[in-house]
DNA sequence: TTGTACGCGTTATCAT
DNA sequence: ATGATAACGCGTACAA
């Protein structure tokens, strides 16, 4: 690997002609920028980043903390090519760091991330909780900005969405529609979205009169197969149910499925709801409605944020920059068209 | 951020000997150890990772690069959850890059991780040719590995499927079950593996003595929603059709999608097949066959080489390393058990 | 067992 | 317009 020095001594200049020309920074004589540039070509220089990043105390990229738990699944992909493509209009580059699948884990990724001298961090977290992020944001002196949790103390350093809000509003409709016998499907348990979708279900029961029957609740693992081992058990227990309501879209898929399998009719007399994590998913299964949950938004706001406080920029200038995006259009289909 | 001299100076020792303790190399005193620890705790001391990988020249990181044309999707999640769990398992580090949408930013970024000072490249391509690749291998000091291509000369650096053998296969097993009118849905027939999987079912016809009919083939772009439109345009060229294979499993999706809601009995009548880039798809729709395409293996054998190239260990070692991981079948569900 | 001093490849601040 | 030279933060022979 060719060094800058070679190429100085090759265009019989100083190494600090070619960082001129390289950089473009300073006052250079064209026939010396052409022997420079000649020298370049030669050797096949390449600037050796971790010299220039140590040097000017920047590296231009952000780190992104998530769950490998997550990374199967359309969630995943949703978070991954928003941020990349986002950070790609602004000249920077992304860095996943494995969280692992404990709070330690997550906490050595933000550490390792922030070794790495990446500008900020980002962090979808699974197992930290809300006080530990609270302590590391106070701890780092770089900015780390914290998705789908809410924070008691650094109120800008996170984004949210009303989990538990947007449950019941699902339920609510459903309700409304005349159901009174809803069964629900919940995510993982310690995980807080799971347990704030459940009080969500629990609050709308409550608001409208309805008693709440445990039987009517099954504990599902957020995949399709638990989905489907859920709906069994649901039937199984003998309680029966108009609608089903189930905590993402994944596990609503393996209802329908089992439903189907046991020749139960779906769209007449069941009527299932997940959460729209896979955009896919209305127009595989049609039987399924989704209710909308934002990450798409969550992320892009993240950014936004985050590279405000980078650049020094203001909050006014992030939220305009956040809204100029309509990410979501780009990604996913407009309605089907067949 | 706290310096290595600073926490020499406030234990009172060298930064030799700071390094020392850190690192774990070299001979140190109890005493100093612990004055050194406490310094370190008190002075919440992190290592510069861009210091150290310069002075050591290795990073322990290998770079990815992939469209973001394909952030999207279930094969990208598959690339993504195998990669980085199989690196975890060695202590490196994956990094992401865009490969964006050309064939020169496919090459941009391939520049910019080696000039992050990667150990190693792999990349997934979409627009770069075969012959680019061979050059560029060629020109590189460090490693590069190509995934679902098969190159001219650096036949150790790619790992490949047969795809238009698997293709013609799939077709073949149709055709043998009964099925003499076969419509193909065809993937961008500007990727290799979308021409590769047509020519399989081209081939297949032919080898059966079945005449080709072009108003059978539709070319689809890959997603859903151009497999649904694909699937109109035969039913709508008049050539009637008693299965359909399409190039990857999102296509065949929206192609199952069509035939329902056009009335047209899917499992009775038409029998669709995929290509398992999507690990959930049978479960999602029962009437869906999928052939498999072992992505998963590609890249595990990818990483596998890779490692091994760089730890200058043996062929077999990386073979036997590769064979011990049976990672599908962590991620992807069993037969369905419902 | 510990300290000195140099190298890693850049950038940036001075003089000249 | 160009060239020394000092950082940047860490590892590591080599000496002591």
């Amino acid at each position: 690997m060719a060094t800058i020095l070679e190429v100085a001594k090759r265009a019989g200049v100083s190494k600090a002609t070619v960082s001129r020309v390289l950089s473009g920074n300073g006052y250079v004589s064209h026939e010396t920028r052409e022997k420079v540039m000649q020298a370049v070509a030669e050797t096949d220089f390449r600037p050796n980043l971790l010299a220039r990043n140590l040097s000017v105390k920047s590296t231009q990229t952000i780190g992104l903390v998530v769950t490998n738990t997550l990374y199967s699944g359309n969630y995943f992909s949703e978070l991954m090519s928003h941020s990349a493509r986002m950070l790609e209009q602004q000249g920077r580059q992304l860095i996943l760091a494995d969280g692992k699948h404990s709070a330690a884990q997550e906490r050595a990724a933000i550490d390792f991330l922030l070794d790495l001298r990446c500008d900020g961090i980002i962090i979808y977290p699974r197992f930290l909780t809300v006080d530990e992020m609270d302590e590391i944001i106070a701890q780092r002196k770089q900015p780390v900005l914290v998705v789908n949790r809410r924070l008691r103390q650094h109120h800008s350093y996170c984004i949210y969405a009303d989990q538990k809000q947007i449950s019941a509003m699902a339920v609510k409709a459903l309700i409304d529609l005349g159901h009174r016998d809803i069964g629900f499907i919940t995510g993982s348990l310690d995980s807080p979205t799971g347990a704030e979708r459940l009080a969500g279900y629990k609050a709308a029961l409550h608001e409208r009169g309805i008693p709440l029957r445990e039987a009517l609740i099954a504990e599902g693992k957020w995949h399709a197969q638990s989905g489907a081992q859920a709906t069994a058990a649901l039937i199984n227990s003998g309680c029966a149910f108009s609608a089903l309501v189930a905590s993402n879209d994944e596990m609503a898929i393996g209802a329908i499925r089992h439903l189907t399998t046991a020749n139960i009719a779906v769209p007449k007399q069941v009527s299932v709801l997940g959460f729209d994590d896979i955009p896919l998913a209305p127009y595989i299964v049609p039987a399924l409605s989704s209710v909308r949950i934002p990450v798409t938004d969550m992320i892009q706001e993240a950014i936004a944020r985050l590279l405000a406080m980078l650049d020094g920029g203001s909050w006014q200038e992030a939220e305009a920059f956040a809204a100029s995006l309509s990410l979501r259009e780009s990604v996913a289909p407009g309605p089907f068209a067949s």
